[in-house]
DNA sequence: TTGTACGTTTAATACGTACTAAACATACCA
DNA sequence: TGGTATGTTTAGTACGTATTAAACGTACAA
């Protein structure tokens, strides 16, 4: 028995739907995202819920969860009072943006805390040797984690800068 | 009260925690990988499960994960029965390992699946012309995913052809 | 062969959190 | 003003899964 239209589009919002969760969201933000980019038209709260056979609460948390993420977009229908959602670029933008955000926000997140520690470990009054190769290796450590923050920042930097990326730019990317 | 050097350790140990959470890793795999990481020396299952105050079975699980994911590997010391395990590099090359090993991963997984989908799409029969506009509409997104996917596979092979990519190979890279 | 020291597996539990249903808030229309 | 249509918040529940404790397997030593 063939699969209809209808069948593909849950089999394609399921693999949105996973994919979300295997980065740390939810499942039904998954699925609301699965569900705007494979319909080729904006949908409401109600409409949404309907789809996915989830209860309106999430639809609305979620959905304003990827508004945040720049996922999708509100678009305003003429005289109506529904909220209607849409997905707000090509794959390529909803994916590096998201990427990229939690790229920058865990960045942010070790950076503050690392400068804690290394702030912290200039406080020790150190007594034996013991202690000293102590922190010497943990300041060995320190400036390992500065390099490679350092380095991830610069590739986010680097593509960002770009205000739009494509396959075809990717291409010319290379290490000289 | 100043901290002492096992207070900053164990602050470190908790970061890396939180970082492994976040990409979906158990907390303990990744207070695993911060223990090795900020002790100088090779442990044993029962030190590791000692010191981060955890059962030995967790223990065990975890640190083979790790070491299937290239973060640590055993090291032998000379009669004894004991399983000893290291961190296998510095920061970069842990980190880059992991991250490479999960988004090889996902983009095997998508890449199967939206397969399936489109070739259970050219197995649609087309009726009306709506039904049409929607293979088309989805047959372009299929067209956007294909492109993400082959960039994605382009910098991970560019990253991974290096040998030993340090933080000044990285201010290297540049789009011509 | 038996005992001991280790690593692994498993059954049960604990825990976080996504999700739902229902109460609530708000805006619009009659 | 009241009534209806919408979106949001919240208290409770359900569910997945990380973790533990204990049983188990295995290898070495005496």
């Amino acid at each position: 028995m063939a699969k209809t239209i209808e069948d593909i589009r849950n089999d394609l919002i399921h693999v949105i739907g996973e994919k979300a969760e295997k980065f740390g969201f939810s499942r039904i933000a998954g699925q609301l995202e699965g569900l705007l980019l494979f319909m080729n038209q904006p949908m409401s709260l109600d409409e949404m819920a309907e789809r996915l056979e989830v209860s309106k609460g999430s639809v609305s948390t979620n959905i304003r969860l990827l508004e945040r993420l720049k996922v999708v977009r509100k678009v305003y229908h003429k005289g109506a009072r529904k909220n209607y959602y849409e997905i707000r670029g090509n794959i390529w933008e909803v994916e590096t943006e998201i990427m990229s955000t939690i790229a920058r926000d865990e960045i942010a997140r070790v950076k503050s805390l690392m400068s804690d520690c290394e702030n912290d470990l200039n406080t020790v009054k150190v007594k034996t040797e013991e202690e000293n190769e102590d922190i010497n290796f943990l300041q060995k450590r320190f400036s390992e984690i500065n390099d490679y923050i350092e380095s991830a920042e610069y590739i986010l930097n680097l593509l960002l800068k770009q205000g739009d990326i494509t396959p075809a730019v990717v291409k010319k990317i290379t290490i000289s």
